[in-house]
DNA sequence: TATGTATGTGTGCACGCTCACACATGTCTG
DNA sequence: CAGACATGTGTGAGCGTGCACACATACATA
């Protein structure tokens, strides 16, 4: 009696034999329906796709990525802590974009956080043991230990922002002398005489692109005492740095900061000294993040095209999938300007 | 010459056998070793430890869910546009939690997003054609059919928040009720007499719930008219809604927020009405999202352990992957609040 | 008529693993 | 000393697919 359905046994699966059954074609035909590989007659199609709807037919990922040897996964992996994971608005719009082409594609994005040691060999399992096609990386740090694990297995890749070193993994990158050197134009072209620059990490090759444009966009306002280099990319850092630029110079009346949440300290550090913003400072930032658009007053800003880049590294993985040779090449995507009330 | 090795077929993968053939032990006994199934001499872990370091061998994914039915693999849907997915305070906790709780019981967390028509059917597909084992299923609507096939599955679940409807798979949520009174209490015990509530929306549990608490707590300072819900729980909303209020009551000096966005919101109308927080006005929120910590001044608010309930709803899964039956059952995680400047 | 080509179909095997079972050995009991 | 039991090991079958190949059939061509 209990014999009709086992209590913890779970009910046998539906398989490809099940609807060979049920439409009177072959495993092959069904097969060759499934994965449009041609040679199906019109009465075998439709007998076909009757009876996966009749016996409630879904095929089998793990049978099918054994045969095929593989897994219609693609890996989206942030080096960074999970706190920063979703806090950087650059990231979520990455993800979605690299989800939509990828989705397209009939792929699927799998997150992977990369947070501390152990989740490295984790990650590192993962790639190695096939759960995936490919890869997104999203914030590589220089000397990354991940880029250099996917060079090794050679699967294809696609990262974020320009590799320190040498690097065989293709890129997308904004154009960062040129947008923060339009950003900073703006602070010229408004009046300001005595504008400062927030750098960010100097080791990071970001901040230092961006210093670039700053330095070619000030001309002769450039001041070098008043670029003040940062431990990291945080608001508290702003604070600091801000701070520090008042005490240099009382009368600074521009600055831009390496990002935004830079921006947004050191507007709260020209509060406290009690200046006006954009009436005594005019402060410009770099991200469009979600502070930019909270920010009292609302933050000038870089908006970095991230739809675009994710979109465009999901593309360069899936192209490499299908055989293209993309080591050592890379794209840069234009930025555009947010003018809000800051500057 | 060419057939060493071809240019396109990838390298043959490595396999048990060739650990068996490396260490001079059985496929079975291999199998065993890398199970922890046990009866495995101390002289064969070894023999196999180092053939597996030598061979540089990891199992293959497919081939043991093929065999095992099991994928390792746990769902994390997040029914919310993307754009709320990577705004929301809550869910990155949820995740970070959640995505902890599974590593350490070898199970892969992989978040699907649940946006449109289109993604529903490739989630169920995904549900359905056995790439997960479970699901941990977040900011759930009423009526949701993301439910519906959960439950039709019967696949191991669990979900944020008090569903709406009948169902059988377990939740964890907060005491909304008693977070509420917690914090409105702090309104009236800094000596507080007209104050407001912005609501939320009308429909949603967790908003009547919060109205439930501040209303028990304001006691006979309670006035209906200044009790205004909102269309959604964004800032903007919160800035019309604390308008309305001023406009009701201009003497108004206390709101409570039924999230930090709406207070952030409110606090914007009343920096626009000239009122200073929380000299004119005492404010309080409802999440302790970044808003609130960045906020100007820094926002009282109740903090949700997110971590809490997402390490709550990965056991509850892992549980139910072990055969207990949690249908039917749920639990409630304590809130706390933090205290800032604005009340 | 013999041959070629395009289309359509079915079968055996491989993918790499786990699990059940058969079997071997050693130790402890009565 | 026979039996029971725990420990350790190897082998065959099966998980559900895709793919190569053998094999049909229909029609066009020489």
């Amino acid at each position: 009696m209990s014999n009709e359905q086992p209590e913890t046994g779970r009910a046998r699966r539906v398989t490809i034999f099940d609807v060979a059954a049920a439409s009177g074609v072959s495993r092959g035909t069904i097969s060759r329906y499934l994965n449009d590989s041609g040679y199906v007659s019109e009465s075998a199609r439709q007998a076909i796709k009757d009876a996966v709807e009749e016996v409630g037919y879904v095929p089998n990922t793990a049978a099918r990525s054994l045969a095929t040897r593989q897994t219609k996964n693609i890996a989206f992996v942030v080096h960074e802590s999970h706190n920063m994971f979703y806090n950087d608005p650059n990231l979520g719009g990455m993800l979605t974009a690299a989800n939509r082409v990828l989705s397209e594609a009939d792929f699927q994005l799998v997150i992977l956080i990369l947070d501390t040691e152990q989740t490295l060999s984790r990650i590192a399992g993962h790639l190695r043991g096939g759960y995936v096609d490919g890869a997104i990386l999203v914030s590589v740090r220089a000397e990354d230990p991940l880029l250099r694990i996917v060079q090794e297995l050679g699967i294809p890749a696609a990262m974020a922002g320009r590799p320190a070193g040498a690097s065989s993994v293709p890129w997308v990158d904004v154009d960062n002398v040129e947008a923060a050197r339009g950003i900073s134009a703006r602070l010229v072209g408004t009046g300001r005489k005595r504008i400062a620059m927030i750098e960010g990490p100097e080791t990071m090759r970001a901040a230092r692109e961006r210093l670039a444009g700053f330095t070619s966009a000030v001309g002769a306002h450039f001041d070098a005492n008043l670029v003040i280099p940062t431990p990291d990319w945080g608001h508290e850092s702003g604070f600091d740095a801000m701070r520090e630029i008042l005490r240099r110079e009382p009368a600074v009346d521009g600055v831009f900061a390496a990002c935004d949440a830079i921006a947004i300290g050191a507007m709260d550090a020209l509060r406290e000294a009690g200046k006006s913003v954009p009436g005594d400072v005019g402060v410009v930032g770099f991200d469009d993040s979600l502070w930019a658009k909270r920010s009292f007053p609302g933050l000038s800003t870089v908006r970095q095209p991230v739809e675009e880049m994710g979109a465009r590294m999901a593309a360069m993985v899936l192209r490499q999938l299908k055989g293209e040779d993309l080591r050592h090449t890379h794209e840069i995507v234009p930025t555009s300007i947010v003018w809000r009330d800051s500057a």
